[in-house]
DNA sequence: ATTCTGTCAAACCATTTGGTCTGACATCCG
DNA sequence: CGGATGTCAGACCAAATGGTTTGACAGAAT
């Protein structure tokens, strides 16, 4: 196999060793994120992630403790970057602000971390050993949310649907433009690094769930 | 880690080899796309395919040549069964029926075969690397269908939409139950070998997308 | 200067991996 | 019967894996 791509690690100043150390495990974490979306926990070698890393093996092992512990820890790092992404967004502007809004966000994150939604969606595909933890706290944030369609269908804002599975359906449209992007570049006729008309995409999906919820 | 559970496999009259062979290849390839489909090409090993399969390491090498060419055999395997899925699908009914139709076919095949979707979307994440050359002939069915979704907003059947996209976004949400089955159950508070509600998940995906497109 | 701490490469190690070799046994064909 | 062919388990092997040990070097503190 090709030696893959290292990814570029930009030049620190030596004498601020503490700032220094943490960059390099946010480098070597957004280094593993991407082997793990391309392999899995078990198809993931730490010599592949040193590899793109740009550093040896040994160094990498100064930094972590084993491959599981780095694996775990980048999952709870996505997770916290995705919880976070949705604070103080709207929730009692409507329907349609707040549908419009989270499609938007959640297309966006898709398209700028394609590596982190693989990886998660990777281990939730192997049936999540390790996220039932996480859940139970996006669980509540799930049903909270399914509180509120049900409400705007009881105030006849829009029809009324199963909140849970509208949820669902809304992570596996936005969703997939990271998991199946090659894909869509495939059969979009685009080339493999071509990018995606995000706008295009946040409207077309916005429209269609706008309109499938006959929101007034 | 605990020994997989090993597929049951009928028992086979002697004498009949060239059937018992036959279905032991298909056993295997059975095997092998469960495999395939929790660890990768790259984490998957040949013994845990022949745990699965129940049979040792010597007699599934005695059946195949090497991981890389079961795992070949099993996509394009897989891709078989997935264009004749659509053998026959009404084309001239109009919008309603044939995406009624289109919408339950893609929703059994998910609830019926996890593996096989996961496996193939396990390879579409990874780039889908040995997937350009069917792809090739799968971009033809796409894009008649793009011009049939076309022909209908022509016609004020439907709303004017991308159709290339609302193709992408039925199948991510069809393909969704496959993909994020635990995520599905954890969220609707079901066990993990619960059943998920078949009739239901295809009554919103319809309703979704047929009120999403405004269908007359 | 010396000692201590953080950093890192080369060599190394035990285990697991994909895959083969040998040889046994069964069945079919003459 | 006897050989040819198909089927299969156990021992085996080279390579790759995750991870450790050794030791070197740099800079800061004493």
């Amino acid at each position: 196999m090709a030696a893959p791509e290292a990814l570029s690690l930009r030049h620190v100043g030596r004498g601020d060793l503490a700032r220094k150390r943490g960059e390099l495990r946010d480098h070597i974490r957004a280094a593993a994120i991407v082997e793990f979306a391309e392999h899995g926990l078990r198809g993931a070698s730490t010599q592949g992630i040193a590899d793109r890393a740009g550093i040896s093996k040994t160094k990498l092992h100064y930094y972590i403790d084993s491959k599981e512990e780095l694996y775990a820890e980048a999952l709870t790092h996505i997770t916290g970057i995705w919880a976070d992404l949705f604070e103080g967004i709207a929730l009692d502007k409507g329907p349609e602000a707040f549908l419009s809004d989270y499609i938007a966000r959640k297309v966006r994150f898709s398209l700028t971390h394609p590596a982190e939604v693989r990886m998660f969606t990777g281990e939730v595909m192997r049936g999540a050993p390790m996220l039932h933890a996480v859940w139970a706290g996006s669980r509540e944030a799930t049903l909270r949310a399914s509180r509120l369609i049900g409400a705007w269908a009881d105030q006849g804002l829009i029809r009324r649907v199963d909140p849970l599975l509208l949820q669902f359906h809304i992570w596996a449209m936005t969703e997939a433009y990271a998991v199946m992007a090659s894909e869509a570049r495939f059969m979009s006729g685009l080339g493999p690094d071509d990018p995606l008309d995000e706008a295009h995409i946040v409207a077309e999906i916005t429209a269609l769930v706008l309109n499938g919820l006959r929101v007034q």
